[in-house]
DNA sequence: AGATATATACTCAAAACGAGCATAACAGGA
DNA sequence: TCCTGTTATGCTCGTTTTGAGTATATATCT
């Protein structure tokens, strides 16, 4: 309390806007040649905005012409270090991250704006096809060593523990939700090459996993990732992404994107249908092969009816 | 971006320290005779700190001698007029709120600090005993009023279905997790003192409706018990307020403390039996009457096994 | 028509859940 | 000693939810 000034700190709003086209689920990043991919983000400014929300839809408003809808905050992270622009460098900021979701109506429109399947920044969280290669090849041998050079035997129990809770074994199998316990661990291993960037240990001899972002945007990323995957289990968020109406193929297969995992076909439209989440529209696609499937839309009464139920994964088990 | 000033703010830590006794549970505030009770808070030094959460436990550990086990962050608020300390004022605070779990051991020995029910600040939360009779009493006819006072019929749709989802009906009852939405319904409605100090319309004909605390600090703390009620279920959070050992009922008994509702005791102990979270140590208390009951400890390996569960609510139908 | 592909309906067993009954183990008083 | 009140603990039973299929419907293409 004695010199109020050192108390002072700039607050920097960075959002993960994220929508789905097409089974890839991307994020909005800001791309410039030769530096790293960036969240949109700027100052808050506590002069013209009355909340820090409002701050973010003007500026992102102003950046990318996108009119958010749903906006929900995520976490506010003030590590020294993890937000640098040069190593050596200690602009103290504390970012506030933000997740939005939005239609990707339009054309894209922003200046050097892009939108970026999510997967780039972490291969190691798409499992829909299969568990991706580079989790057995490349991360958990350096895990290995990671858990290894612990320096003494409680700390590499600790570590070993952290490893078979984030990435699984036979026992327990894949939480789609650790995302950012995932990253965490990688980074702390110096396994991920902000880690390296940030002037912790990093493991050179590895090839970088995922694109690097810039300063701690990855880490909200992540955050970003695992709360979506989360929310959408009890809250009818998914439908922010859809379009007006949709088949129950569409519904799921952008479940499907998000949580990075293959649902049970017949079990998820029971879920869905039982709940009241949709409602048949009675006009149907035309597909190039196979049957026409009926086009839905979201049921908005469920939003004052129960408290909101979300879209349950019916998980399916390897066949 | 142009003049870098206008974005300076000072970022205050607030904590709500929750701990439950005797099927009380309570809340750490700093009491002041005529003040309004405060959660301990303090700035954040950006010099002196790595991380926010190092800097909030290092000045709860120097104002209360507590030691926090658990702690996780809540949420950002920066609404500007509602971190007041007179009207008319405006000094322009970020809040970052944090969620601490204490077990209370030794003395009380914070200057004058004070463990307070927190039900006190929210009265209509306390569902144990029956539901509490202000809900029909005051709340639901001054919101009878709020919404009566909509500007035009679709924002009085919007209030009245806001209402019905917070406070319930025959349909949907009564969502232990709503505090938050329950507050800031209260708030806008001016029904709570918060609104009238904050400069908003207040409806002044109301006896207050719970304690009022400092600053935006209610809204923390209903963030904090919101947050605990629902983590619990899927988390083994409950045990970081248990002591070493204790009996299946006092477990219950913190859990429904804390969620404001009455569970089903044979189910309750088939839940925490069967996902293997507690052990017996063979040990018994000895009650002044009835059979006595064995003790159990928390097993802490649940934490490296599965997804580590946590403690659902065996709801009881009512009777 | 037959092959292929997708949509949708229905079945079935296992697991989880909600409610309650039954019995066990204690204290104190008749 | 036996009865009563009280709490703990074990067990049952019907319902709901879930996971995993099988069966059938409706398209297109050859």
């Amino acid at each position: 309390m004695t010199n109020p000034d050192k108390h002072v700190v700039t607050i920097g709003l960075s959002a993960a806007i994220v929508s789905v086209v097409d089974d890839l689920p991307s994020v909005l990043v800001v791309h410039a040649a030769g530096a790293d991919d960036a969240l949109p983000f700027g100052p808050f400014d506590p002069v013209a905005h009355r909340t820090l929300e409002s701050g973010l839809r003007t500026w992102v408003g102003e950046q990318t012409y996108l009119d958010l809808g749903y906006v929900e905050q995520l976490y506010t992270f003030g590590d020294r270090g993890r937000h640098t622009l040069k190593p050596g460098e200690n602009a103290r900021v504390v970012s506030v991250g933000y997740l939005a979701l939005t239609k990707q109506l339009g054309e894209r429109n922003a200046p050097d704006s892009v939108w970026r399947d999510w997967y780039r920044y972490f291969p190691w969280e798409d499992w829909r096809i299969e568990k991706p290669a580079v989790i057995d090849e490349m991360i958990l041998p350096a895990l290995e060593e990671f858990v290894a050079s612990a320096p003494d035997r409680s700390c590499a129990e600790l570590r070993r523990d952290r490893v078979r809770l984030c990435f699984g074994d036979e026992d327990i199998g894949w939480d789609e939700e650790k995302v950012l316990e995932r990253y965490e661990l990688l980074y702390e291993a110096g396994i991920v090459s902000e880690a390296a960037r940030d002037g912790r240990g990093g493991n050179d001899r590895i090839s970088p996993l995922g694109d690097r972002m810039m300063f701690d945007h990855r880490r909200i990323l992540a955050t970003a990732i695992a709360r979506l995957r989360g929310k959408m289990k009890y809250r009818p968020v998914v439908f922010e992404l859809m379009p007006a109406s949709f088949t129950l193929l569409e519904l799921q297969r952008t479940v499907e994107a998000i949580s990075g995992t293959r649902l049970h076909k017949q079990n998820f439209r029971r879920l869905v249908e039982d709940q009241g989440l949709v409602e048949g529209t009675g006009k149907f696609n035309s597909p190039p092969r196979g049957r026409p499937a009926e086009l839905f839309r979201f049921r908005r009464e469920v939003l004052r009816e129960r408290p909101s139920p979300g879209v349950k994964l019916a998980r399916q088990r390897t066949p």
